[in-house]
DNA sequence: AAGCAAATTAACCGGCTGGTACAAAGCTCT
DNA sequence: AGAGCTTTGTACCAGCCGGTTAATTTGCTT
């Protein structure tokens, strides 16, 4: 019974200090767990499981079930939103900066299936945590920016209609973008589940481009 | 203590026995509760609180917490499926038809938070709960129906290209009147609540309506 | 090496929550 | 009216789960 774990890390017996990564495996592990099974769902020590700590170590960096749940947050949206303003657009054409910025949204979204249950519960929750967060807004707003300047580099060439909204445009590719991956169960349920082999999504991503590109165009 | 509720319906000395009514207003409160709180963060206290009722006539009517759950689900998509059904654009010209569609079912997922609500929860438990429940399969499959009539009759027309998919059509229709409601509280806390104000749903539907409608239209 | 704060462990607790046992009250049929 | 069913109320329980207490170990500083 108490031989267990002799090649473990941390444990058996004697074990080394190393805050910094512990606190990143039950930020990690923690996410999976909330994402896996929401806010409520989730048992803190499920989470202590999943690494090699114990459920009073959660306790210690993160305060309470909430805090850590905040802390997820905040983390999973800062590291979304790197990602998005790595993405460079600058020097294309106006419909072709458009196309990659949608088919960029809907990939990351398929590849960032954990952070779309993230919101998705954070939705539950009427985002209530996500306004004990303050660097988020800041962070987020400027994801706007890019359509905003594709917007006007459009318009004035006259390729885009003048009156297109940056913000409906971000609306439409999220919209479309998240829907793709939080209802895929209960899509895939209702209308079978043609719609989410690999060369159909890719078809659906062009069907996404499509109508976004045609609905910005000048008549 | 003891003299509470002289005029509730039910309790207070004597009681009529009104089955049916009772196992209604349970499901009706469930929805509200597992709507609010989701499945595990639901209370079955809470549930029996809400109406004239105990906790024991839960279990008694529904078996368990999931049964009730299931339930809920099993009434809520019908009942959403029901009202889709009633919409008639048999009559209508194809573009005109595909906007009353969109319009129908941007209206309709505000009006039905709850249901939404419902949806996203059965999504995150990977719509492990539906599998169970046969009845839903026939009907939701149904609601495909419609956009393909108007598909056909747009091809046959010349009005549409030739290779629209009535799923796909049905998926972007969803997926924007779903997020819309979904994802509202998010969005407004990272853009602002500018786009959920009355008459800017107005706009942004009618952004949806040129978007399905241009996306289809033959060139 | 001693002192001390930070990190970690193990055992524990209180109360909440899904679920139940049991009895009492209504309903139906004869 | 009363037998036998369904429906409802009350009290209760067992276990889970978030959170805590207290003691032990590590490692830094002097």
């Amino acid at each position: 019974m108490s031989e267990a774990g002799e090649n473990t890390r941390k444990k058996a017996r004697s074990w080394k200090q190393d805050p910094e990564a512990v606190r990143a495996d039950i930020l990690c592990a923690a996410r999976a767990e909330f994402a896996e099974h929401g806010l409520s769902g989730a048992r803190v020590q499920d989470i202590a499981d999943r690494i090699q700590t114990s459920k009073r170590m959660i306790f210690y960096y993160f305060g309470d079930k909430e805090g850590l749940y905040r802390a997820v947050l905040d983390e999973a949206y800062r590291s979304v939103r790197k990602a998005e303003a790595e993405l460079e657009l600058d020097g294309l054409p106006p419909e072709e900066a458009l196309r990659k910025l949608v088919e960029f949204t809907f990939d990351h979204h398929r590849a960032n299936a954990d952070f779309i249950r993230l919101v998705m519960i954070e939705n539950i929750h009427g985002a209530r945590h996500m306004h004990e967060i303050d660097s988020l807004s800041q962070t987020n707003t400027a994801a706007i920016g890019q359509i905003e300047r594709i917007c006007t580099a459009g318009i004035d060439a006259g390729l885009f209609r003048a009156d297109v909204s940056p913000l409906e445009i971000h609306w439409q590719i999220s919209g479309m973008s998240f829907f793709n991956v939080a209802n895929m169960a209960t899509f895939s349920v209702n209308f079978g589940p043609d719609l989410f082999t690999d060369d159909a999504q890719l078809r659906l991503r062009e069907t996404v481009v499509n109508s976004i590109l045609a609905s910005v165009r000048a008549t």
